[in-house]
DNA sequence: CCCGTACTACGATGGCTATCGTACAAGTCG
DNA sequence: CGACTTGTACGATAGCCATCGTAGTACGGG
């Protein structure tokens, strides 16, 4: 065995045709975890929880993530202690062609709008 | 005059840097108001709010369209006892290119797995 | 084995919100 | 005027949810 063994602590993931649309935005529909997304894309490859820097506690935090990857937006995964999280792009992408990435510009135009302050 | 007299009933809308993102995903992130929205894309001009057949009561409806009105999403114009619905493509689009069409076929499809039970 | 790091679980809380029913207002048409 | 259509206002309710704090678990390193 070249790969880890198996962490006995696996989390739930909805399957592709089980993500919808509904959870989606609504999942989005918060400011933090639209940020949470934004870096994600950004970062293009997954990141550890600990390595975002957001205006809320720890708890809320895990439960932020825990949202978006019940909703299908992000894909989490263990590795020791740390919980790495990547964009579920593929399947975004293929359930809604386009969506991802207009989120994301629009994401960045409201970032750059709200800094014009 | 040849138009119309100017009706003492005005609608609030949020003008278009009024519009945030946030508000606009949390007004769509609730099925029965995506579901509007998808059928005044389709219908292409405005539409009465009693040309919708939703599974709400008629004051549910109110708030839905309310809250549409106030995220930026529609436009709302009395025109005598009816109340006129159109969507703000033009300010949506200069604000968040390519969101509200990635968002409709985004409804389509879902609408289309649903279908297919 | 003990400690530190990373994250979770649980319970509480306050606020939002989707829903409804009923009563009402505004406008149109006979 | 009076009836009807269309939509609103208001109050109630129940459920969801973002937030927190505290206590706890899992893992890796010394």
């Amino acid at each position: 065995m070249t790969t880890a063994p198996p962490s006995p602590r696996v989390l739930p993931h909805p399957t592709r045709d089980e993500i919808r649309l509904d959870s989606v935005l609504h999942a989005l529909s918060d400011p933090v975890r639209l940020r949470i997304v934004s870096e994600l894309a950004d970062a293009e490859a997954a990141l550890s929880c600990s390595r975002f820097d957001l205006p809320v506690t720890k708890s809320t935090t895990t439960h932020h993530f825990r949202v978006l990857r019940e909703s299908g937006v992000i894909q989490q995964v263990y590795e020791g202690t740390a919980k790495m999280n990547g964009l579920r792009r593929e399947d975004l992408d293929a359930l809604f062609p386009g969506l991802l990435d207009a989120l994301l510009v629009a994401a960045r135009r409201q970032a750059a709008r709200d800094a014009r302050v």
